[in-house]
RNA sequence: GCCGGUGUGGCGGAAUGGUAGACGCAGGGGAUUCAAAAUCCCCCGAUGGUGACAUCGUGCCGGUUCGAGUCCGGCCACCGGUACCA
């Protein structure tokens, strides 16, 4: 018998599959296609444990998919414009081409060893000019097709540097490399008009049956959809030009219980004002301090500046409401003011007690309440409440009816406009840097901003650039940006901005379906291969990758590059977890962590220590970081086990969808199994052993295993197709079968474990005298027939609880089940000669006497 | 802050509203061996009991149901996203 050695039969059928190029995708109309596709990798250089288990799925399917009749494709590419090069550059010098070029071939380098069937003839990096160029030329046509607007955009501004950062850069407000205050600051940006598809993108998502509900539902609310009432309140005095102020709101049936304005501290009215006020104009520079994120704005301090103006309420001349600039107030969103309304809003609340402002109930939670508020009354707006002061409904109703009896009342009486509103802003694509795609426009004194010509793109990237001061290389380049004007043919300036390497993954997927055509797709090609039905990456992409992406596609169809039925581009989406890993820690005298490597941890008695024996805190299941020395090397575990005992171990312990722990013991108890598997495999067939009647149980067990790994495979339930796999294995192992039987048994086996672990499958198919590839052979149908069992036994409740269990046959009536039920001497003992109150009885699943 | 998700033995996890803990890891016991490795077999939620068994048990509090890990309401903790990280 050979052992399994997984480095000589790994190698051997990598080789084979290379030389019948069994994953070469080819357009063909005898099967029906299938296009599987993994969130393509930024090349960082190494591969990481998450990309092994992101890809060994998209493997499992792609190989079923073969299996199953389908003509596959299943490309691999890489994300490849991005920051790390630009930071790479400034700390090491080493140049951003360069690195991600090296760190592509490293990284392809150890995905080989995986046994992936990727076809890897279409392999692209975003950063090759051949496709770069095309996403320059998808720019033009997006920009002929009025899809593209050049507008002000706010980012965050270090003032020390003279340079944009990144929120990423941003650290407690404080720019990452300068340490100094960051600030806001407003750019001309270009930005793709994706608000113009806002409704368009929420309605479609309803067709998206095959993905998941969570991802569908956080893009629904970033889309963020309204109704609500924009109406314009008059200063009691103007000033200036402004003579009213325009507000939207979502709830214009608390009007009666608005107590303030607010406006956002870039409201063209503080903006004014602040030109006669140097209070409020410290006051507006303080809010303009701090980054740009939401996260940052909405956590900022909530501050106000009362601006001394007022405005009439809409419904009482009388009644007069001041107006406070506010930080908390966005510009961007609605029309950059608001009316407070402090009993029904916490924020309004906590503005209303912080400056002494009235707090006016417009409803209660019922008659009886209480009208003395401690905190904001905010129910769902289909709670029943009971109104104080409604202004065109009955007294008891829920918040949606009064919003829309509101906008009614409102509109029938000159005061605004019903309006529909979007949360979703449009996609800022500029990017002040150098790695990325440039921006094909040039900037003419005589024409102004034009795009250039077809026939010179690619604009491709100058590669003598230096990183040493901070800023964009490619605005103190000395002479990249000079050219000449498209339209007049005078000297110009190009546009130094670069795109947002969101754009580069926003149409990836289409250019593999003819990744080295001269434009950016094949009509025949993308016709034949568009949508990509299975989808599969982490759920951090959500939100942003899949919108953009689902706009780039509908952006491609208006522009004429892909077909209308690729318009939602990913038929199903599965969102995968982490695999996370141990982080194993002590700590120095004064207290500051040390964190160990895996390999330096003995772990025994339940704990972790050191070869001096000092014991180690376990810091169990934490996302790997390089910082934390918790990351597993992939390469390794191959060199180790084999990329199947890899593969195996990262789609067994957890559901895909959710995180995976990787530990030690797991991948060699894995590598245990497969050297079984083989071993069993190895006496099999050697085995002469004739016919006998424990054929049938092996043969019994063999069908359901067929269904259930399929079922698995089918519905991403990759963890439970491998427990099956583990207790087939057994009952083979312990099976006295018949020789014939069992090499039925073990080459069904091998089948049902080949898109998990391809190479050992196809050395016990060749084993077993199979002359042709396994990863090509039909896949294994269960037969429902030989899956049934005469008997089954039924657990019997007594008020709930487990208290005994009954065999009966499988066919038997309930009515028989009964009967029998009340014959077990548990239900005896319990009735103590009564009768039972209730008896019921789920067929095939349980009894439940209720006493 | 806001949006989304997750929470079950020592650990990863299984369970169409129907026997909680499949399968795997770790641990314990045994067989084999001169011994070890490898392999094979058995046990393995907690508490009480010699035992059959009993009671408790799926983050916390409450509810619906003959029956709740699963459904509903309210909390807590952690993870992801938050528009210039990819």
């Amino acid at each position: 018998m050979t052992p399994y050695a997984p480095s000589e039969i790994e190698a051997k059928w990598q080789a084979a599959w290379d030389k019948a190029e069994t994953f070469k995708a080819t357009r063909s109309d005898d099967k029906p296609k299938y296009y599987v596709l993994e969130m393509f990798p930024y090349p960082s250089g190494r591969i990481h444990i998450g990309h092994v288990r992101n890809y060994t799925m998209g493997d499992v399917i792609a190989r079923y998919k073969l299996a199953t009749g389908h003509n596959v494709l299943h490309p691999m590419g890489f994300d490849a414009f991005g920051m790390p090069a630009e930071n790479a550059a400034m700390q090491t010098g080493i140049h951003p081409k360069d690195y991600t070029y090296q760190n592509i071939d490293d990284m392809v380098a150890q995905m080989k060893p995986l046994g992936l069937g990727i076809d890897w003839s279409r392999m692209f990096a975003t950063c090759d000019p051949e496709y770069y160029g095309q996403q320059q030329s998808l720019f033009i046509d997006m920009l002929d097709a009025g899809m593209i607007d050049r507008k002000n955009a706010t980012v965050n501004w270090d003032p020390v540097d003279m340079t944009v950062l990144a929120n990423e850069q941003v650290i407690d407000g404080k720019g990452w490399r300068s340490g100094a205050e960051v600030e806001r600051k407003d750019l001309t940006q270009w930005f793709f008009k994706i608000s113009d598809y806002a409704d368009e993108l929420l309605e479609a998502l309803d067709s998206l049956d095959n993905w998941p509900a969570k991802v569908k539902l956080m893009q629904a609310n970033w889309i963020g959809k309204s109704r609500g009432l924009q109406f314009a309140f008059s200063l009691v005095k103007g000033i200036g030009a402004h003579n009213s102020v325009e507000v939207y709101t979502t709830r214009p049936d608390t009007l009666m219980g608005a107590s303030f304005v607010g406006i956002s501290p870039d409201h063209p009215l503080a903006k004014e004002l602040e030109q006669n006020n140097a209070d409020l104009a410290a006051f507006n520079a303080k809010c303009r301090k701090g980054g740009t994120t939401a996260e940052a704005l909405e956590k900022a301090e909530k501050m106000g500046f009362d601006t001394g103006l007022c405005v009439h309420h809409p419904f009482d001349t009388l009644w007069e409401l001041p107006i406070y600039v506010a930080n908390f107030v966005m510009m961007d969103y609605g029309t950059g003011a608001i009316f407070g309304c402090p009993a029904h809003d916490q924020r309004d609340f906590d503005f209303a007690k912080k400056y002494g402002l009235p707090i006016i109930p417009t409803f209660l939670p019922s008659e009886d309440s209480e009208a003395e508020l401690t905190e904001a009354f905010v129910p769902t707006k289909t709670d029943m409440v009971h109104w104080v002061a409604p202004f065109a409904w009955s007294p008891n109703t829920n918040g949606t009816d009064a919003i829309n009896k509101a906008i009614d009342f409102c509109e029938a009486n000159g005061v605004g406009m019903g309006v529909t509103k979007f949360r979703l802003r449009d996609w800022g694509l500029s990017r002040q840097r150098y790695w990325g795609a440039p921006i094909p426009v040039v900037h003419c004194n005589s024409c102004g901003v034009v795009p250039e010509k077809k026939e010179n793109l690619p604009i491709e990237l100058p590669y003598d650039v230096s990183f040493e001061i901070p800023g964009n290389p490619l605005d103190r380049h000395p002479t990249w940006r000079n050219t000449l004007c498209p339209a007049c043919g005078k000297a110009a300036l190009r546009e130094t901005d670069t795109m947002d390497t969101f754009v580069d993954s926003s149409w990836y997927f289409a250019r593999f379906t003819a990744p080295h055509t001269k434009t950016p797709t094949e009509a025949a090609d993308a016709a034949y291969w568009m949508n990509v039905d299975q989808y599969i990456g982490g759920v951090e992409h959500a939100i942003l990758h899949l919108l953009y992406s689902r706009f780039f596609a509908r952006a491609m169809h208006k522009t004429s590059h892909l077909p209308e039925s690729a318009i939602e581009p990913f038929n199903a989406l599965f969102t995968q977890g982490m695999v996370t890993h141990a982080i194993f820690k002590t700590e120095t005298t004064d207290g500051r962590p040390i964190y160990h490597y895996p390999e330096e941890v003995d772990l025994r008695d339940g704990g972790g220590f050191l070869k001096d024996g000092t014991q180690v805190a376990i810091i169990p299941s934490a996302k790997m970081s390089k910082s934390k020395n918790n990351v597993v090397d992939p390469v390794a575990i191959i060199n180790q086990y084999g990329a199947d005992t890899a593969r195996w171990f990262v789609l067994s312990d957890s559901p895909p969808e959710r995180d995976v722990e990787w530990t030690a013991s797991g991948a060699e108890a894995t590598f245990k199994h497969l050297s079984r598997v083989h071993r069993i495999a190895c006496d099999i067939v050697e085995n002469t052993d004739a016919a006998n009647q424990q054929d049938e149980p092996l043969l019994r067990d063999m069908h359901k295993a067929i269904f259930e790994v399929t079922q698995g495979v089918e519905s991403f339930g990759f963890n439970a197709s491998i427990a099956k796999l583990y207790g087939f294995t057994n009952t083979i192992a312990k099976s006295k079968a018949g020789g014939d039987a069992k090499r039925i048994a073990i080459k069904i086996l091998a089948q049902l474990m080949s898109p998990i672990t391809p190479h050992l499958a196809e050395d016990i198919w060749n084993m077993l005298g199979e002359k042709k590839l396994i990863a090509n052979a039909p896949w294994p149908i269960a037969i429902e027939t030989m899956m049934i069992e005469d008997t089954i036994t039924l657990p019997i409740q007594i008020n709930g609880k487990r208290r005994s269990e009954i065999t009966v046959p499988k066919e038997m009536s309930k009515e028989d089940v009964e009967k029998v039920a009340l014959t077990d001497e548990a239900v005896i003992k319990a009735l103590e000669g009564g009768q039972p109150k209730k008896l019921i009885v789920v067929p095939g699943r349980i009894i439940n006497v209720v006493i």
